[in-house]
RNA sequence: GGCGCCAUAGUGCAACGGUUAGCACGGCAGGCUUUCAAUCUGCAAAUCCGGGUUCGAUUCCCGGUGGCGCUACCA
């Protein structure tokens, strides 16, 4: 039953990405919000994005244009939304009151149980061993549940703060079906009788949530597997509301190096971290999607047309899945080789740009030049980043010498006299082509008797401040005639002083 | 603690009762080269443990162990 409502087109499919604005887009919300693009695109459904920022607290509006903008990077696009569940609370309230009305629901006047945070749940062993003895019953039954009709009527009318909670049944099985896995099924006595309104007036994620989907028409639920446990209070929700349920399919966590939950602790986790760091959308977006997801064979680099085409929460995995950093950079590195220069160039430029290194020549009768250089330096480029910073001696005349790089080919002491002559040798070559910069430096080479590869790496540091670089007399000639010989008696004292 | 979910090399995925358990990243070792974070070749590396079911289990069932999740008037 895993395959339900996929390969064929239906225009009556929904799904939706319900992102919280309490933090940047991360990973996991990617992919979350990946399946569900893939999903819709698959089958022709719609796509929706919700905003869930009924959290006062916490909740940050100027993170939501963020949110957006890192979906629109990662190439997401949306049928319908964004709507803002800030701006639907009657709806909330109304199913509330719907609920408690008809006796689903109660109205509690207990006061709010202080939450612990996760830190707290990191107490030391005697108090863990303390608590596990006294333990608590699985399930706190409220007392407001049971009080006297007399009683609530009076306390309603004093005015007294309530919260209205879910009246769940003390008995029987809540169950559903779930794409990814499969059929659960949960004791009712397990689950307590949850919060839909807040005191506050305001509902929680339980009640809003299915509200929503009711009113969005949303067929299936797609979303993190942290999710599953607490589905169950939300069916028997629907089933109050007297809603179809839709279908779920909760898609695994992705976990950090050390298999815990991914967090700022494993370093970047945000979308936002890595369009800095210079990786391609393209790259990230098919790193992501084989977390948790296969097309079923070996294949790996994957366009989006194939992955809308091959995506099925059948062949989605129930394992959490652990990042791997390495991983996505190889990806990166695939896709950054593969790419048109006309698509490439505008992400150097803004590198650049950012970078303080942009020159306007560059954007017009120059712009050969840059594609040339770019195409150069490509092959050995990792991350969009490298332009600006391991290439930064190809956009500017302000750089340094890499000290691992000074350490491997500086360290014989015939160099400075031997680049001395090599700077005069090609400052007298007939024409400033590659075969002429070579023959210039292997004719000094065989004349001083030493091997070409001693002049070559070591120059190579010099005009570029790095061990790893493009093929030295390519570089020769991208750089001009007078840089070079600049750049190397420049670089002269600095290598004698090794 | 309770409940739920999961379990194939270090990592991500294949193998959905029958393969010498496959691929990729990473690692290691070589080749090539003008440097290598390019490229080519090779190597090491896994079915969590214990019971079943079966002619046959990575695969199905049960138990254990481990990991993760939920257990908020967060989402």
């Amino acid at each position: 039953m895993r395959d339900s409502a996929n390969s064929m087109t239906n225009e009556k499919l929904r799904v939706r990405f319900a992102p919280s604005p309490t933090g940047y887009l991360h990973v996991g919300g990617a992919r979350t919000a990946l399946f569900n693009w893939l999903f819709a695109r698959h089958a022709g459904g719609t796509f929706l994005l919700r905003i869930e920022d009924t959290d006062v607290e916490r909740n940050r509006p100027e993170l939501v244009e963020g949110i957006l903008a890192d979906l629109a990077w990662l190439g997401i696009t949306w049928d319908e939304g964004p709507f803002f569940q800030s701006e639907r609370l009657a709806l909330y309230r109304e199913a509330a009151e719907r609920l408690l009305a008809g006796g689903a629901a109660y109205p509690c006047f207990c006061a709010p149980a202080q939450y612990a945070g996760p830190e707290g749940q990191e107490e030391s062993e005697a108090a863990d061993e303390k608590e596990a003895k006294t333990a608590p019953a699985a399930r706190q039954v409220c007392s407001c549940r049971h009080l006297a009709a007399a009683e609530r009527e009076a306390r309603l009318r004093e005015n007294q703060p309530y919260a209205i909670r879910f009246r769940v049944p003390e008995s029987g099985v809540t169950g559903f079906s779930d794409d990814v896995f499969g059929e659960q099924e949960v004791a009712n006595s397990e689950i307590e009788d949850f919060v839909l309104l807040r005191s506050s007036g305001l509902p929680t994620y339980q009640l809003s949530v299915v509200v929503d989907d009711v009113a969005m028409g949303i067929t299936h639920v797609v979303r993190g597997a942290d999710h599953l446990s607490n589905t169950p209070k939300q069916v028997l929700l629907y089933g109050a509301l007297g809603a179809t349920l839709p279908v779920f399919a909760h898609v695994p966590l992705i976990l950090g190096p050390d298999r815990t939950r991914l967090s700022k602790r494993h370093g970047a986790t945000s979308v936002g971290a890595y369009t800095q760091e210079g990786f391609l959308p393209e790259a990230f977006r098919n790193f992501l999607v084989l977390l948790g997801w296969s097309p079923g064979n070996d294949a790996e680099l994957l366009d989006s047309e194939e992955m809308i085409r091959l995506f099925s929460f059948a062949s989605v995995s129930r394992t959490n899945a652990v990042f791997d950093r390495a991983k996505l950079e190889w990806f990166n590195v695939q896709y950054l080789q593969k790419l048109p220069i006309d698509r490439l160039l505008p992400y150097v430029e803004a590198e650049l740009r950012r970078a303080g290194l942009w020159r306007e020549e560059w954007a017009g009768a120059e712009r050969p030049w840059l594609a040339h250089v770019v195409d150069l330096l490509r092959p050995r480029a990792r991350l969009l980043g490298d332009f600006p910073t391991w290439a930064r001696a190809f956009f500017s005349d302000d750089f340094d010498y890499e000290e691992a790089a000074r350490a491997k080919f500086w360290n014989d002491a015939r160099l400075p006299a031997l680049l001395e002559k090599l700077a005069a040798a090609l400052e007298a070559a007939s024409a400033w082509d590659h075969d002429s910069c070579e023959r210039a430096l292997r004719d000094l080479g065989a004349a001083e008797g030493v091997k070409a590869a001693l002049l070559i790496n070591a120059t190579r540091v010099a005009i570029v401040g790095r061990a790893v670089a493009p093929p030295l007399f390519e570089t020769m000639v991208v750089l001009g005639r007078e840089r070079v010989v600049t750049r190397i008696r420049r670089a002269l004292p600095a290598i004698g002083s090794r």
